[in-house]
Order: C-alpha cells, then sequence, then structure tokens
RNA sequence: GGGCACGUAGCUCAGGGGUAGAGCGCUGCCCUUACAAGGCAGAUGUCGGCGGUUCGAAACCGUCCGUGCCCA
C-alpha cells in the first residue's frame, strides 16, 4: 500500500456505515471516473522503477461510436491493466483514434453534398480543412464513450494517426522502405470503387455470393469458333485474347491463329496458358487484361495489350454503341447485341457467383488496372512468420496460429496507396523529365518548374501499423519507448488479425531492428446477440451499449462480457444476462452493506489460525484458493473462467453461507464475533480486489467505504498467502449437507421457511456439535420443548452421522415423505447397481488404475449403506 | 472448390477417458430486519447419427448429417 493511499476515501466519507439498500450505478460511476482520472491513476510515468506492462489500444476509428465489440475488447484491456497496475507495474494502455481514410472522406463528403457541394468545389486545402473541423466537432465520440465504460487509459497520451509525430513516422518509415527498395511504384491490376473513387487492398473486400448470370459467347465462325463464358460480358470490348490450356487437344490447331472479337471486328490471338483450366466451362476463357488480375497475368505472360474500357465509375469508355453506359446497362445492352448477332450460345440466369464488394460502401468492386504504390511483403512477412514461429510473440489461443500463418505466410504485395485527399500524402516528388524523388522528413522537396508531389495518400493501415511505437514517440528515441517498447500484449479480434496484427508485427520488426510490438497476442470472439447471430444494424439486432450501461451500469456490462469471453470464441450477450450481472453487482452491495451494518474490519492483523473457528478457517482457505485460481486465470487470458469462479466464490460461497454463518457468531459477541468481523473484513477486501480489473465502479465505491483507503485502483493485487485448512472445509461439507438435508425435508414437507420448528439433534461422533447454533438458525429449528410441551419426533433424518429429529406435531405428511425417500432410494440403488457392475468386471479389476477402483468401491459402499438407512426410514414411516 | 471450427438442459455456452455442469429460463414455497435486483427447495439431457479403439467414450479415431467462419 503507497503512503497516500490511507485513510482519505474517494468515495463518501470513511466513517459513512450505511450504504442505500440498492446499488445506483448512475450515481456513482461519473464521480469516480473523473476522481480516478484526475488523481493521475491512469497515466504512466517512463521514468519509474517499476517493470513496465504497455498495452495499445487498437486504434478505434475516428468516425467510430462505441459498440459492444468495443465495450468487449475494452473490458479486456482494462482488466488486464488495471491487475498489472495493482501489481505494482507501470501500466500503460495507450489510447487514441486512427483517421479512417475513406470513411472520414466519405463522412465530410456527405455533409458538403447536403449543400450541395462536392470536395472539388472546395479543393483540396480547403476539404483537408474542413476534415479537421469535422474532426474537431464530431469526431471521437467514442472518447467520451469510454469513460463512461470505465477505461484506465492514460488520457494524457492520447494520440491521432495524423498528428505531427505521428505524421513523421509515417513518413520515416516509408522513406526508409523505398530507399531499401520494399515499396515501389507498379501498374497493376487493383481493386477499385467505382463508388469511393480509390484503390482498395485485398483486405478491403469482402466476398459474397450474388445473383448475376453466366453468358456463353460464340467468338470468331465456324470451324474456328470458340465458345467462351463470362460473368461479364461486358468487359468483351476489352478483350485482347482467347486462352485455351496449351494440353486440350479440342483447341491445339487453333492457338496461334486469330479470331474474330464479336460487336468490335477486331481480331484476337488464341493463346495457351497453363493456368486455364480445361475442365471449366468449355476450357477456353476470354481475355481482358485490363479488368481482371487473372487476365492481366494470362496477358503478361503472352505480351498481350491491356485495353481499358471503363472508367473510374465504371462507365463504358471504349469507343461504340455502349459509350457512356455505366457498367451494368453495359452490360444487358451488349448481351442483347450478342443475341441479335446470334453469339449467345446459352446462358445461365440466375447464377450464383462469388462477388467482391468495397467494405466501406458494398459497391461492386471493378478490377482496375492502375498505377499504384506497394509495399513488397515478402521479408517484412517472412519476419513476421518467423517471430511467432520463433516463439518471440505468442499467439493467444495457439489454435488461432494457424490462421496467422496461413496468412502471413502466402501474403500479396500491398497496395497502400489511395486516391484520397484525407490521410498522408505519399512523400515522393515527381520532375519534368521524369523524375521521382522520395522525401524524409525534414528533408527539401525538389521544386521549381514541373515538380509536384504525388497526390495519392497512404492506406490507414499504413499508419495503424505503426501505432504500437509510433505512439511512443518513434522515430525519435524516446525514454518512453525504451521503458515500454515491446508493448506486453495486444487484445483485438481474430477477424483483426490480417488487419492490424499482421502489419503491426511487420512494421514493428522492421523499423525496431528486429523485437516485435507486442510479446503477446490475446484474440477474442465476436460479440453477438443472445441467439448467437452476428449482430447487425440491417438485421435490427445490434445494441447501443450506452443503452445497457445507462440502464444496468457499466460494471454489469462488462462483467457479462468478461463473463463470455472465452479465448478466440464469440460471445453471445443478451439483456437478460446483463441484468444477471446487475444482480451481481448489486448483491455484492448488499452482502458489504450487511458487513459494515454488522462491523466488518481491515484494521489490524488476522487472527492466528488457531484461534479462529472451523468457518473462518474454511472460507479464508477457500479465499485463498481463489485467490491463486483467479491469478492464474488472468496469466491464460481467461477471463470468462476468472470471472466464473469470482461469481462463484462470492455468491455460493460468501454470501450464501459465510455470512448466513456468521450471523450466528456476531449474534452472539464476544472474541468470536471480533474475529469474525475481522475476517469478514479480510474476504470482503480480498474478494472486492480480485473482482475489481472487472467490475471497477462498484469495488471502488464500497472498498473505499470499507477500508477507509484512497482508492482500489492503487490497492495491492491479492496474492495466494498459501493458506489451506482441508479439515475445515470438509467440516463445512459437511454442515451445508446436513442443513440442505433439513431444508429439503422442510420443502418437501410444504413447511413455510419461517416456521419454526422443535428439533432434537444428535451430533455426536460428527464435527458439528460446534455448530449446532448455525445448525439450528439456517434450519430454523428450535431447541425441543420451546413451548415448555413434550417433545415427540415425528420425523428423523439421519445425515452424515447426525440424526436430526424434528417435532412436527404429529402432522407430517408421510405421503411427502414417503416420495422424498423413494427418489433417493431409486438413486442409490441405480448406484449399487452400476458400482457393482463395474466391480465385477474383471477387465475393469485388472486394468483401471488402483484410485479409481478404490473409488468405486467406496461408492458401492455409501450407496448400500443409502439403501439400509433409507428403507429403515421408509419402514419407520406409519402405514398409510 | 480448399481449409478451419463447432453440434452437450428450453436458450446461450463451459467441460473433457472413470458419478453430466454453469448462467438465464422453468416449477413450488417465502417480503426470514444485507439484498424480492432477494432467499430456500426442485425439475429438465439416448452430450448430432452410425461404426471403431478401450476394462470403461459425452470426451480419442473414422464416417455421415447439420451449422458457422475464413480463403479462392
Amino acid at each position: 500500500m503507497t503512503e497516500t493511499n490511507q485513510r482519505t476515501a474517494v468515495g463518501a466519507p470513511a466513517d459513512e456505515k450505511t450504504l442505500p439498500p440498492q446499488y445506483t450505478p448512475a450515481e456513482v460511476e461519473a464521480p469516480l471516473y473523473e476522481r480516478w482520472v484526475s488523481a493521475g491513476y491512469f497515466e504512466a510515468d517512463e521514468s519509474s522503477d517499476k517493470p513496465p506492462y504497455a498495452i495499445v489500444i487498437p486504434p478505434p476509428n475516428v468516425t467510430g461510436s462505441l459498440h459492444l465489440g468495443h465495450a468487449f475488447e475494452h473490458t479486456l484491456i482494462d482488466s488486464l491493466t488495471r491487475r498489472k497496475r495493482m501489481q505494482g507495474y507501470e501500466a500503460l494502455w495507450q489510447p487514441g483514434m486512427d483517421h479512417a481514410g475513406i470513411a472520414t472522406q466519405n463522412v465530410v463528403e456527405r455533409e458538403l453534398a447536403k449543400e450541395g457541394k462536392s470536395r472539388h468545389d472546395l479543393g483540396r486545402e480547403a476539404f483537408v480543412e474542413r476534415v479537421w473541423k469535422w474532426k474537431a466537432e464530431s469526431g471521437g465520440q467514442i472518447s467520451g464513450q469510454m469513460r463512461r465504460l470505465g477505461d484506465g487509459v492514460a488520457w494524457s497520451r492520447e494520440r491521432f494517426t495524423m498528428d505531427e509525430g505521428l505524421s513523421q513516422a509515417v513518413q520515416t518509415i516509408f522513406k526508409r522502405l523505398y530507399d531499401d527498395e520494399l515499396i515501389y511504384r507498379a501498374e497493376r491490376i487493383i481493386n477499385w470503387c467505382p463508388r469511393c473513387l480509390t484503390a482498395i487492398s485485398d483486405i478491403e473486400v469482402e466476398y459474397q455470393d450474388d445473383e448475376g448470370e453466366l453468358v456463353s459467347i460464340r467468338y470468331g465462325e465456324g470451324e474456328t469458333a470458340i465458345v467462351v463464358a463470362t460473368t461479364r460480358a461486358e468487359t468483351m470490348l476489352g478483350d485482347t485474347a482467347v486462352a485455351v490450356h496449351p494440353d486440350d487437344e479440342r483447341y491445339r490447331h487453333l492457338v496461334g491463329t486469330e479470331i474474330e472479337l464479336p460487336l468490335t471486328g477486331r481480331r484476337i490471338p488464341v493463346v495457351a496458358d497453363a493456368h486455364v483450366d480445361p475442365e471449366f466451362g468449355t476450357g477456353a476463357v476470354k481475355v481482358t487484361p485490363a479488368h481482371d488480375p487473372n487476365d492481366f497475368e494470362i496477358g503478361r505472360r503472352h505480351d498481350l495489350p491491356s485495353l481499358a474500357v471503363l472508367d473510374e465509375h465504371g462507365v463504358i469508355t471504349a469507343h461504340g454503341p455502349f459509350l457512356g453506359l455505366d457498367r451494368f446497362e453495359a452490360r444487358s445492352a451488349i448481351v442483347a447485341a450478342l443475341r441479335v448477332d446470334g453469339r449467345i450460345v446459352a446462358e445461365k440466369r440466375p447464377y450464383v457467383h462469388s462477388v467482391g464488394h468495397c467494405s466501406r460502401c458494398k459497391t461492386t468492386i471493378e478490377p482496375r488496372l492502375s498505377m499504384q504504390w506497394w509495399v513488397r511483403t515478402g521479408p517484412l512477412a517472412e519476419a513476421a512468420s518467423k517471430a511467432v514461429r520463433d516463439g518471440e510473440v505468442a499467439i493467444h489461443p495457439k489454435e488461432m496460429e494457424s490462421r496467422y500463418f496461413a496468412w502471413v505466410d502466402n501474403l500479396h504485395d500491398w497496395c497502400i496507396s489511395r486516391q484520397l485527399w484525407w490521410g498522408h500524402r505519399i512523400p515522393v516528388w515527381y520532375g519534368p523529365d521524369g523524375e521521382m524523388v522520395c522525401v524524409g522528413p525534414g528533408e527539401e522537396p525538389p521544386s521549381g518548374e514541373g515538380w509536384h508531389q504525388e497526390t495519392d495518400v497512404l492506406d490507414t493501415w499504413f499508419s495503424s501499423g505503426l501505432w504500437p511505437f509510433s505512439t511512443m514517440g518513434w522515430p525519435k528515441e524516446t525514454p518512453s519507448l525504451e521503458k515500454f517498447y515491446p508493448n506486453a500484449v495486444l487484445v483485438t479480434g481474430y477477424d483483426i488479425l490480417f488487419f492490424w496484427v499482421v502489419r503491426m508485427m511487420m512494421f514493428g520488426l522492421y523499423a525496431m531492428d528486429g523485437t516485435p510490438p507486442f510479446r503477446t497476442v490475446a484474440l477474442h470472439g465476436m460479440v453477438r446477440d443472445q441467439f448467437g447471430k452476428k449482430m447487425s444494424k440491417s438485421f435490427g439486432n445490434a445494441v447501443n451499449p450506452l443503452d445497457w450501461m445507462d440502464a444496468y451500469g457499466s460494471d454489469a456490462v462488462r462483467f457479462t462480457l468478461a463473463r463470455g469471453a472465452n479465448p478466440g470464441v464469440d460471445v453471445p450477450i443478451g439483456e437478460d444476462w446483463v441484468q444477471g450481472s446487475r444482480n451481481f453487482c448489486n448483491k455484492i452491495w448488499n452482502a458489504t452493506r450487511f458487513a459494515l451494518m454488522n462491523g466488518a474490519t481491515v484494521e489490524g492483523p488476522l487472527p492466528e489460525a488457531a484461534e479462529l473457528s472451523p468457518t473462518d478457517r474454511w472460507i479464508l482457505s477457500r479465499l485463498q484458493a481463489t485467490v491463486a485460481e483467479v491469478d492464474a486465470l488472468y496469466e491464460d487470458y481467461q477471463f470468462a473462467k476468472l470471472s466464473d469462479a469470482l461469481f462463484h466464490f462470492a455468491w455460493d460461497e460468501v454470501f450464501d453461507w459465510y455470512v448466513e454463518l456468521s450471523k450466528t457468531t456476531l449474534n452472539e459477541g464476544g472474541a468470536a464475533a471480533d474475529a469474525t468481523r475481522r475476517v469478514l473484513g479480510e474476504v470482503l477486501d480480498v474478494t472486492l480486489r480480485l473482482l475489481h480489473p472487472v467490475v471497477p465502479f462498484v469495488t471502488e465505491a464500497l472498498w473505499t467505504h470499507l477500508t477507509g483507503r484512497e482508492s482500489i485502483v492503487i490497492a495491492e493485487w491479492p496474492t495466494d498467502s498459501g493458506f489451506r485448512d482441508a479439515a475445515a472445509e470438509q467440516e463445512i461439507a459437511v454442515l451445508q449437507q446436513v442443513v440442505t438435508e433439513v431444508r429439503r425435508f422442510r420443502s418437501d414437507q410444504g413447511l413455510k421457511p419461517g416456521q419454526k420448528v422443535p428439533a432434537r439433534l444428535a451430533l455426536e461422533g460428527t464435527p458439528l456439535a460446534a455448530h449446532e447454533p448455525a445448525l439450528r438458525s439456517l434450519t430454523r429449528l428450535q431447541p425441543e420443548g420451546h413451548h415448555g410441551t413434550a417433545f415427540a419426533a415425528t420425523a428423523s433424518l439421519p445425515v452424515a452421522g447426525a440424526v436430526v429429529e424434528l417435532d412436527l406435531s404429529g402432522a407430517i405428511d408421510v405421503a411427502a415423505e414417503r416420495k422424498r425417500l423413494q427418489k433417493d432410494l431409486d438413486a442409490a440403488e441405480k448406484e449399487l447397481k452400476q458400482t457393482t457392475a463395474k466391480l465385477g468386471n474383471e477387465g475393469f479389476l485388472a486394468k483401471a488404475p488402483e484410485p479409481v477402483v478404490e473409488k468405486i468401491r467406496a461408492r458401492r459402499a455409501a450407496a448400500e449403506s443409502d439403501i439400509a438407512r433409507i428403507t429403515a426410514q421408509l419402514a419407520g414411516l406409519p402405514q398409510a
């Protein structure tokens, strides 16, 4: 505990011992968060002696707002950093956003469109200014929403990919890669979005099955005719060859000849190319090098001309009747024209096939030949692959490694130029005589007649890929970089593996002399609705987490998400579950409230084990086991399991049993009560600290009340003291068994929960004698002869060596009791049958391990004695 | 078309060669002075089908069926 963490509660005054009977998150959360921030708990000091623990936020998009996916990811990251902070690490959770080139430009262009303007009306400079203005006014809503969630980020270090420093980083690495010939300019087929009017990279294309048409067209005449099939008839205007497989006997005689291309009158060659699949369709394909990536490759191999017939909007530019038609209009028009010519051999419609769409605007992608900038990924990807293969970077869960390798080992060159205005402009200048100069940071660009800068900007991912170190000041050698690089872990969704992870890996290893950007990649799944369906706005099942946070509190949303977080597996979430988590928070609240009302304390040392009751020793033993369990689960990123372990320990053990048992002790007073008050304080103190990373608000509110200290945020993370007491655990287990049995009897007998029943307890030979008051209290059993009347046992419950006799004033429901006992008897007989069968099996006795055989023997013995006992009980019941 | 997951209670999911689990939902009783956002008790499964390995399979192997995702 630090010096400052004493006696000055952040919440209500420390001496305030009564809490309202309900937890009201709305009143607690915002003020607590503001106090945490102003106290500077989340800031990271690069000059500290503490070991570093750094996590970068996978930068959210500046146009975005908090959705459940963020809430999920942030809950996990926040839990990790809060725990490490409590463990005494210098924890840095780096916040910020990326500039989302296409998305942001789209947003601002839409705004302009409402004013009847286009970006071209403003011009580049004014448009970019306008985007900055938009960012200042409406961008980055997510930052405010992160505060609602309780994200413990170092706000003073917030970064934006378009900031001066990060822009320097972009220019620096561009220059280096360029000089190392890892960046080049080339004319290739790229994925073009005719709506966004820019190239996009392979991973920004989403494929989906669309209904189209497959049209078979006869090229050439008579003996030399060849039939080709296409889903994109309009591109035939740009065909410059027909290709067949070299071994295909059907066409061998035609290879090297020319045939006439319909509608155009052009003659195009028939070429033989091994990449043509002779099994598919007619085995002949039309070749349009300017509008198809495969055709482009064929064109290269055979020196074919590339004939572009579509412009940037997807409009036909080829002279003739189709000039000016949109690509889809042109498709029908051309098919119609071919039909008139008798060229159509077959038509299949609808023909379902996979079509690429722009991930931003869903427009059908147009493969387009154009001059672009590329990253040669070969050596970078190889290093990224090797780092994982060599164990320098661990991917968690490990099963996801194969996905990583499958991607990184087959990476194509990365198209990084975008025909946008918002983004990092490529630092290359072209000269009047075809010169090309790449300008590094601080260098003067060439000036003078005819020199101009490249107009394209860089892919947003190009700057996001630098995030793990550009945010720390790179390329300068800063103390932050020295202290915090490499980051400990990147927490992100498996769907982002290809976007961020691979890019960050490639750039980190390259820029930081082979040191990877992080040591672990912890992958989580996608948030889904309560039926396991993907959330989407169009499907109408998307949920705004802020609504749930308003209704149930941030902790409830966080706990629900954490509790569903099995590594790499999708997490479904529904409102009912958030409600359940809210109930849990309220339960914690009330248990602590009870403890405070009864003088629970954290002051002074814990009494020695010898001075504690078995009940106190039991809960302390369970507490320490839970500390160990939760700690281990954190190390393995098992958020679901650790949350569940805490839920069950807190509710099932502490609240349902320890608190209930403590009531008897506290009522009795004396030294035992003092000890219990201290143990109660201890158990809640530790449990709240264990829970804090996942449910920060309610734990802070309660812990400051309980301890009177400054803040749980800077409290120590609990460590396993090693205290265990197997005997006490066994003893309490027996007690629980007896209590449960009596309660079951009462319930089956239709006794009201509050109804007191006189009972005689025979506890000799069991460890329960000392627990008699608690046992009676939990089961509402009065001492015999309570009202001065004679005790007359009407029911007898033998359980675990103890016998409980109850006086029901002769009013026992014999049928109910018979039914209850019969059910037990059936279970015991089934058990006897199963175990006897096993023990009669020679193979089992010979081959099963001894402990297993022993266990089965014990089970059979238990079943036998149960049967004897229950049979006797049944016999003792009055005849119906 | 290639690859990878996954089929366990009504729903959503853990588990994993030796007695089938959780949350929510459901049934009954109860406002027992921390909590009805609660308490107590209870019911519910041929662990997708079929074969195989094993003394023993929900788990391991094969195969089929179904679902989802990624890549082409």
